[in-house]
DNA sequence: TAAACTAGTTTATTTTATAAACCAAATTAA
DNA sequence: TTAATTTGGTTTATAAAATAAACTAGTTTA
């Protein structure tokens, strides 16, 4: 894992929406709001972040006239996600 | 444990140096740079942060004339590494 | 006695996180 | 039917944090 992976998940709103986004297909917006408890604007940017970063998907589509966001993880999303968490545990156990 | 020191901990420098802690008795400023791969200023402030929230004893005296600071985890500084980690790994198993 | 090394701290700058304000469409309520 | 509320966000302004660079001070080595 690269170290602009490592540091863009050391923030807790990230590592809680990656986290979230292993044990779901997709999810809304406001799912993501009530796990990581952020307010809007702030998980907006972080969502951004791990989008460029190309570890979580957004999908903007329409749903009867309405506009609707899916929100999923990517393959490199679950393998920095993993690999992350190793990286931890062996911080754990010295 | 506390949202401030859960905050505290999600930065790597600071984990890292929490973490290499627990495993030694005290250390020296060079020791943590070595492990923390930070530069002196940035582990300097980073240090003084973990030592303010009382997680890192910091303790200067002299040695021969020669001034010396030995760095070292306490008590609260071990329960909140460790609960920090317990919260962590919930985020995997969900 | 000058250069280099150890052991840091302080300061200035860049980056990041966060909240607040804003926007637009849809729904509900009066 | 029109005003208030809710959903689903984005943009912007500000506060906080990270980082590097510059600085300090004492020690050892050449």
């Amino acid at each position: 894992m690269n170290k602009e992976i490592e540091k863009l998940l050391f923030n807790p709103i990230r590592l809680k929406t990656i986290s979230f986004l292993m044990t779901v297909e997709t999810c809304t917006f406001k799912a993501l709001l009530d796990v990581t408890a952020s307010s809007k604007g702030n998980l907006s940017i972080q969502i951004k972040k791990l989008n460029e970063a190309g570890l979580v998907k957004i999908e903007k589509y329409f749903q009867k006239s309405y506009p609707t966001t899916d929100y999923s993880i990517t393959e490199k999303g679950k393998t920095s996600f993993e690999d992350f968490f190793n990286q931890l545990q062996s911080l754990k156990n010295e």
